[in-house]
RNA sequence: GGCCCGGUGGUCAAGUGGUCAAGACACCGCCCUUUCACGGCGGUAACACGAGUUCAAAUCUCGUCCGGGUCACCA
């Protein structure tokens, strides 16, 4: 067979050879040892927390070595196509804290030399390498339609052999060249596919960075390169682009491990340097008790959308994603408190084998970290635009009295002792609800206070609190009023012998915080009734009263 | 089913032949305390199972079981 041919009547428009791209697209100009790598997506518009978390260790690995990364989108499947899925991607990664310098950076736009980075605009590239294939008679049409292909599947499955199109059950792979011309001729639709290099029981081990050396069989089957369009398939664009991106790391899920062999196979048929492979497990859920993959139809939390919604701040899901990606991150994190994330000596070789469980309650606890170490007006900040997106009413609420606002975000921040009751800007309302719109509810108080002492304790403190007292009076007067109404101020005093007392200096400030709150549990008290002011304070106390 | 990968407390995980098997989250208790918190200290809790190799196995080998991934003109 005459390859020439062969090429010039399936490839009669590609005029430019391999060497063309290859001397435009050259080897980068960066250090030994300097990584490139990419994040790959399809343009659904929906950026997963797999994919972002994925996205994160490629320019990670990239970042630490000095190397580049790059954002390339692989719109190579028309069904799945949807209006303008590059811009929610982007935005995605970009609020978490991934900003794109190199490939696609947003709807219509790109940077970088070895563009153009969206794959439906490389088709003369692809077909440039698919035509050296053919040349080398390294690549085929072949002219089966889908059923003819799915009959040889199952005779192949009912056998218990092997499925796919490769050795004797390839039809199209010795077709002559008359043949072939005959049917292009006939306008019968064709794929270009892999003259498979594989032996049958061929072995082939690699190097993967994350999981170590793994052995598998050489894949024999003659993959589609080309569909009927003329698109490539994620097999050979990977290849292609990866070679003339000049990739050297590949970043990517471990879905992609099986498939492996096909690609060191394309890459050596094309005579394209193989890249190292770096396969990362995926987030997990736990489902009926079975771990599976987070889903993009079940799971809310699999979207990086809600992460937004949520109000949760960018820094602590990376944060969290930093502690799944190197464990040793949490140390690291406890040593250097005030260090920019990218100091850290992130490792690929530390990364986990197998997929970790998604674990929101530790998310939460991380989140805290990163927010009660703030300052007011950062937070506030952040609410504020949290809530103009996502809760516009608590948005007017706030914005209606900053100060008043900045001054209860501020209660026990800053200081020593921070707080940790906010992990996300979505429970801020909550948190500060009793500020705004108070509704009295007495039920909190606690079972072992009674009532008519309660009220005791009000009907005394409204007589002698006054909202000049600096703090150290106004804890005094409280401790003042213990003794009298058969409490005491001294806690030890009260445990040495609880059957003295009513209760100690806790129950009695129980008491007003319930007053004041309708919680057992908030901020300083003190700084709480100084905000309420005279009135408010006053009001309160009367109501609890009236209703004990 | 074939082929890969994995299995250490409820979760995330250190661990690479010799440790009373780290640490973090969660949970419980105590302490501190001028309340609430923060913090400190302590506790419950794990090497999937069975054989081997070895003086010695979470660690090496084999088998079993369980989990995950993948077998497209989808990525």
């Amino acid at each position: 067979m005459d390859f020439t041919k062969l090429a010039e009547l399936l490839f009669p428009d590609v005029d430019k050879t391999l060497e063309y791209y290859e001397e435009l697209y050259k080897e980068r100009d960066l250090p030994e040892g300097a990584r490139v790598t990419r994040f790959a997506p399809s343009p659904t518009g929906y950026l997963h927390i797999g994919g972002l978390f994925s996205g994160l260790i490629s320019k990670l690995t990239a970042d630490v070595s000095g190397g580049a990364f790059y954002l390339r989108i692989e719109d190579t499947d028309k069904k799945r196509e949807v209006e303008d899925g590059v811009s929610g991607i982007v935005k995605g990664l970009r609020d978490f804290g991934i900003d794109i310098t190199e490939g696609v950076t947003g709807f219509e736009t790109e940077a970088g030399d070895y563009g153009p980075y969206t794959q439906s605009k490389r088709a003369a590239v692809y077909h440039c390498v698919a035509k050296k294939l053919v040349l080398d008679g390294l690549a085929y049409p072949c002219f089966c339609t889908a059923e003819e292909v799915q009959a040889i599947r199952d005779a192949q499955e009912a056998e218990g052999v092997l499925p796919g199109y490769y050795g004797k059950y390839a039809k199209c792979r010795d077709l002559s060249f008359e043949e072939i011309k005959e049917r292009i001729d006939a306008g019968i639709p064709y794929v270009l596919r892999l003259r498979s290099p594989g032996r049958e029981d061929g072995k082939i081990t690699f190097d993967d960075m994350i999981k170590g050396k793994i052995e598998m069989p050489e894949n024999i089957v003659d993959v589609v390169l080309l569909k009927t369009d003329g698109i490539p398939t994620y097999h050979f664009a990977h290849c292609c682009d990866d070679h003339f991106m000049r990739t050297t790391h590949v970043v990517r899920g471990d879905e992609w491990i099986s498939s492996v062999p096909t690609h060191i196979q394309l890459f050596k048929s094309c005579g394209f340097k193989v890249p190292k492979y770096a396969h990362i497990a995926p987030i997990m859920k736990l489902d009926d008790g079975n771990k599976r993959k987070l889903s993009k139809r079940k799971d809310p939390e699999a979207a990086v959308e809600f992460y937004s919604e949520q109000g949760y701040p960018k820094e602590s899901v990376l944060e969290y994603l930093y502690t799944l990606a190197n464990s040793n991150f949490e140390d690291w994190r406890r040593a250097n408190k005030d260090a920019a994330l990218s100091e850290f000596p992130f490792n690929l070789k530390k990364m986990s084998v197998s997929g970790a469980l998604f674990d929101l309650v530790k998310m939460n606890d991380v989140s805290k970290n990163v927010i009660c170490v703030k300052d007011a007006d950062w937070v506030l900040d952040r609410t504020l635009q949290w809530a103009e997106e996502y809760d516009k009413e608590f948005f007017e609420l706030l914005s209606a009295d900053k100060a008043k606002a900045r001054a209860i975000l501020n209660i026990d921040r800053e200081n020593q002792k921070p707080r940790k009751d906010i992990a996300k800007w979505s429970d801020v309302p909550e948190y500060v609800a009793y500020f705004y719109n108070y509704q009295a509810d007495y039920s909190v108080l606690p079972e072992n206070i009674n009532k008519a002492d309660a009220k005791a304790v009000l009907e005394a403190y409204r007589d002698v609190w006054n909202i000049v007292d600096d703090k150290d009076t106004w804890f005094q007067k409280m401790k003042d009023l213990c003794e009298p109404l058969g409490f005491t101020p001294n806690v030890k005093e009260y445990k040495a012998d609880p059957d003295k007392f009513k209760g100690h200096i806790g129950d009695v400030s129980t008491i007003i915080r319930v007053a004041m709150t309708s919680r057992t549990n908030t901020p300083d008290l003190y700084e709480i009734m100084k905000i309420l002011g005279v009135d408010e304070v006053m009001a309160r106390i009367d109501a609890m009263i009236a209703a004990l």
